[in-house]
DNA sequence: TTCCAGGCTG
DNA sequence: CAGCCTGGAA
């Protein structure tokens, strides 16, 4: 019964087709933000850039990358050219660390084996590291205007709302690359895919949509139906994530401090961080500062001292971080590789996480108390 | 304080 | 399917 309703409501849909491109376009064409990779016409490597900072982001977050990351690498090839290391304090805050290693790889693909030109074929841009079903779509479509639909998070609530369908529902997903693969607009695929991920963005949002707003809501059998979206959950029902206690060490040399480089996969990949040692919820913290230091600098005389303690959550995971502070002096060496760095220096490099940046917050109250 | 949103990879 | 990270909403 449920999957008939569904079927009959897609088809109405289909041949309601040109309405749907005719009001979205239309709407598209008098609300759509001004973003800086919104440009006439599309600049390939700014979309290329743009989307990949996209993927899992808003465009609020983005902005401020995307300006700093242009000036600072405005061609492909000057991004292809730099060393990972040099790319990566560009990322740091943004999150996700393995899009900015999957950008750089793939602007060294797309000078390897496109000569250096963004590829205007679907396959040839899924193959390149980072890109998948999505992120070529809306490349394709964007740039080259081919025909094909690009379907994010945005659009995938707005056509399962469009369907009458729950949005989180399990077959959800497929119905929707199908229905966007029969209605994206064949003169202006690009301004379509977007129109439908602005409208996602800005009208059609997942918990409070804008119906009175959308220029789709006389064909939209969920308009106004905004109570009965799922309540926000109160009390989980999954357990909490995994909790990690660590001891960070922060090594003073005068006025740097000493940081190691993260392995080029896993958390935080290829960022910087102070030396840490895991430990046991109720273990000894100062013990275990004094170990690591121990294990780091075994010439060294001063105790590490207790800077303060900080938490950080990430999707699968709690880390407690206890900080603690040890002087050295000048002619110091740990035992294991790492850079020296000026305690709030301003610029990004070596880059570090949002969680090291609230470690060094802790180090600087700590210091100025 | 907790919850939630958001693409791609191995 | 698990892992990856952060900002903003509730």
């Amino acid at each position: 019964m449920q999957a008939h309703a569904t079927v009959r409501t897609t088809v109405s849909l289909e041949s309601a087709a040109p309405i749907v491109r005719r009001r979205l376009l239309r709407w598209y064409d008098r609300h759509r933000r001004e973003l800086p990779w919104r440009r006439n016409p599309p600049d390939p490597y700014a979309t290329l850039v743009s989307e990949f900072m996209l993927q899992q982001t808003q465009v609020k977050t983005v902005l401020p990358y995307f300006e700093r990351f242009m000036r600072r690498f405005p061609t492909l090839r000057s991004l292809a050219s730099a060393s990972i290391d040099d790319v990566l304090p560009f990322w740091a805050g943004l999150g996700y660390y393995r899009r900015c290693h999957h950008l750089h790889a793939a602007a060294c693909a797309i000078v390897d084996r496109h000569q250096g030109r963004i590829p205007k074929d679907v396959e040839a841009l899924r193959a390149l590291p980072g890109v998948g079903a999505y992120t070529a779509g809306a490349i394709a479509s964007i740039v080259f205007n081919v025909a094909v639909p690009a379907v994010d998070g945005n659009v995938c609530r707005v056509l399962a709302r469009l369907r009458g369908d729950d949005p989180k529902s399990a077959g959800s997903r497929p119905l929707n690359e199908m229905l966007a693969a029969r209605l994206v607009a064949p003169r202006r695929p690009g301004d379509f895919n977007q129109a439908l991920m602005e409208l996602g963005a800005l009208i059609c949002t997942p918990r409070s949509p804008d119906c009175p707003r959308c220029p789709l809501r006389a064909l939209c059998p969920s308009r106004d139906r905004t109570a009965a979206l799922p309540a926000r959950r109160k009390t989980p029902p999954s357990e909490s994530p995994r909790t990690l206690h660590v001891v960070a060490l922060a090594i003073l040399r005068k006025e740097q401090t000493f940081l190691v480089r993260r392995p080029d996969r896993g958390l935080w990949a290829g960022l910087y961080m102070w030396p840490t040692a895991e430990c046991l919820p109720h273990a000894d913290r100062d013990a275990v500062a004094l170990n690591l230091c121990r294990r780091l600098l075994p010439r060294a005389a001063a105790l590490p001292r207790h800077a303060g303690h900080v938490r950080h959550v990430l999707t699968h995971r709690t880390v407690h971080f206890d900080v603690y502070v040890v002087r050295v002096s000048v002619g110091a060496r740990p035992t294991i590789t790492g850079r020296w760095r000026l305690p709030t220096s301003p610029g990004t490099d070596p880059p570090l996480s949002t969680a090291q940046r609230k470690l060094e917050a802790c180090l600087v109250s700590h210091a100025s108390a």
